[in-house]
DNA sequence: AGCCAGGACAAGT
DNA sequence: ACTTGTCATGGC
């Protein structure tokens, strides 16, 4: 990885095999745009404008130091995708999913924001996902200027109530949003506990939460613990699988990286095999 | 104009 | 253990 500073801006190079625009376009997350060809979102309180060319990433407004604090994390610039490509490769089906979609990388989102974006998911689509979750921020969360919000903290959220949650227009997820926030705000569902436990364990814990099934915990754990190995089942990856190994499971060495594994073949049944998600 | 969305839950077999 | 209706709301 080289790394160089011109003015305001710092650029990135020789980072291996990474897509910016798959990576913030695939689902994981839900607060950034594309405008003018300069990727634009609010990660923790920073807005961050980052920009890709020819292999290299640009930092907008970016020290040294923020880089290396924040960004180099939140890309997962230092995990050896080559070598988790590798490995994924062993068949036709993950090959062909991997050479396609093979630059996604799973960023390291804030725990909270990824649980309370995932609830939210359920049952909903990326456009509306994104209005909910704007409209949470621009209501609850730090002004950065005009257009930019911090995501609001549990605590915050656990003091809302159903009154302030009502113009979000989230429907029935409000109720789970709350009790989300609440459990992880009282601690009665410890973050830094989680970190330790086995998948199962940690998946049981989350979904003591009123509204977080199976699907959702996975997608907790794989965006915002980086636990590669939790596997996010949805319709899609159910009918993929199934189309690809005959039942909804994949083969025994992908399983450390199954997480991995299923956003590369998300992605690529999604663009080259159109017709198994048409009914 | 409906249909359905990267689900979860509760109540029925 | 599987199947089904229900839940709010609004993109498309």
């Amino acid at each position: 990885m080289d790394i160089t500073v011109s003015g305001k801006n710092l650029t990135v190079s020789n980072i291996g095999r990474f897509d910016l625009g798959f990576t913030l376009d695939c689902g994981q997350c839900f607060r950034f745009e594309l405008k003018n060809g300069i990727w634009q979102g609010v990660v923790g309180d920073k807005l961050l404008k980052v920009a890709e060319q020819d292999g290299k990433l640009t930092f907008f407004d970016c020290t040294q130091e923020e880089f290396q604090n924040r960004w180099r994390k939140y890309f997962d610039l230092d995990r050896d995708y080559e070598s988790i490509i590798r490995i994924l490769s062993q068949d036709e089906t993950l090959k062909a999913a991997s050479d396609f979609a093979g630059g996604i990388h799973i960023l390291q989102q804030d725990i909270w924001e990824v649980i309370c974006s995932f609830i939210i998911s359920q049952n909903n689509n990326i456009p509306r996902i994104k209005g909910i979750i704007e409209r949470l921020c621009r209501g609850f969360g730090n002004k950065l200027d005009e257009n930019n919000y911090t995501f609001p903290s549990a605590e915050v959220m656990a003091n809302m109530t159903v009154e302030d949650f009502a113009p979000l227009r989230a429907g029935f997820r409000v109720k789970y949003m709350m009790d989300a926030a609440k459990k992880i705000a009282n601690g009665e569902i410890d973050i830094a506990a989680l970190c330790e436990m086995p998948l199962d364990e940690a998946r049981n814990e989350l979904k003591k939460i009123y509204g977080v099934g199976d699907k959702v915990a996975n997608c907790i754990l794989l965006f915002g613990f980086s636990r590669m190995d939790a596997l996010p089942v949805d319709v899609w990856i159910k009918r993929a699988l199934t189309e690809f190994y005959g039942s909804v499971n994949l083969p025994q060495f992908a399983l450390p990286y199954a997480g991995i594994a299923q956003q590369y073949i998300f992605h690529y049944a999604r663009i080259y095999r159109k017709e198994l998600f048409e009914k």
